[in-house]
DNA sequence: TAGATTGTTAATCGATTAACAATC
DNA sequence: TAGATTGTTAATCGATTAACAATC
């Protein structure tokens, strides 16, 4: 069969990691690798692994397993790495800065295109090679730019309003930094959380309960 | 029956959302809530905002509901985040810096004692009101203070290493920004990762196949 | 060909949802 | 008391694991 349409976000979360092994593997000059030896080093099954490959297609030989190389190649293909979606980023605090550099040396997905903040003191500085604008431009920005994404580094108390306006400018997917669940006011959005207290949260209660 | 042992990780992901949320009502000025009020907040069903409770005891009051204020003390034993876990971070580049200042700033489960680097233009700076130290400190540091938790900020080269010098000196809780799974090494850590590239990873992903 | 490993179906396990008696 | 809502058991759904025929 192969070839499903509704992919599981376990299966979704799974996928970068899968890919991180791989480029691993390529690394350590290894040209084919076997769903068990994937499984070892994902902590997995090799059902989980041929499993989650087969919600995408064949990509296997029987009898040999799979080739690392192009392996590689369709899971890039699958999740669109290759793409460069334009993105702004809103607030360019502490987390606003770092991400902002992230995005604009450490990944290829994204390509940062602009940096608001409503702060005086950060506009016209210099972060990650972008001038920081007013938040006032960014409708006009939004406009003038094919803008697919934005990333949230702003307050909680700030991103109701921000989301509001962004997704009035079009934009459908978020990467969120900021406290708050965009996903409660506008279901059509995509929206990837991180949400840094949460995760201390749950540290918290693993250190606590000694949850592997 | 009440009080399971075995708390699954989508309960443990769920449990910041739930203080969140309570902490909004208590915003609102709202004392009383129920599972169906609860549930549509976080996106969920009431019967699974009760069995999710019901794992920990009966916070309840058949008829009427949860009091806002005792199911918020409640939750926060639950996570324990009454905890000032002492922690150590290393790496004071761009994320580091940020993860230390929301450290010392914005959360009050951990209190962040110590920052190091390997970079020379790095040490002796500060950072969230403490003072980079040299890396080779880092063994004497922990053998004269009790670190619970150590924040790795490094690069993926520097992980592995890295992670095999802190486990010897006993920290075996870690909140992971680098690219790297500890986990595979030692099976008795307890480790909360935010791994950014594979967030972004799914992003992408998911704009790519408008998965909800 | 024989051995190895895939793709895929079937079985199991666990998490979510539904139902309802208990009770405020 | 009647209405509301919990705590808890039972049913359903989905994800993981096991098994095995297909095939390199």
């Amino acid at each position: 069969m192969a070839k499903k349409d509704n992919i599981s976000s376990s299966v979704i979360q799974r996928l970068p990691r899968y890919y991180r092994f791989l480029n691993e593997l390529d690394k350590e000059g290894i040209t084919h690798v076997n769903s068990g030896e994937l499984a070892r080093r994902m902590r997995s099954t090799a059902s989980q692994v041929r499993q989650d490959f087969n919600c995408f297609g064949e990509f296997g030989q029987q009898g040999i397993g799979y080739s690392v190389k192009s392996l590689t190649k369709e899971i890039e293909n699958i999740l669109g790495i290759k793409n460069r979606y334009p993105a702004i980023l809103i607030g360019a605090g502490n987390i606003g800065t770092a991400i902002a550099n992230h995005l604009t040396f450490e990944n290829r997905c994204f390509k940062l295109i602009g940096i608001f903040d409503n702060d005086e003191n950060k506009i016209g500085s210099d972060v990650a090679d972008l001038t920081v604008q007013s938040i006032t431009n960014i409708s006009e920005f939004c406009k003038s730019n094919y803008v697919e994404t934005a990333v949230l580094c702003v307050p909680k108390t700030a991103a109701a309003d921000l989301a509001e306006q962004l997704y009035n400018l079009g934009i459908k997917s978020y990467w969120n930094f900021s406290h708050y669940d965009l996903k409660l006011l506008y279901p059509d959005i995509v929206v990837e959380n991180v949400h840094l207290s949460d995760s201390l949260m749950q540290l918290c209660f693993r250190i606590k309960n000694n949850t592997k």
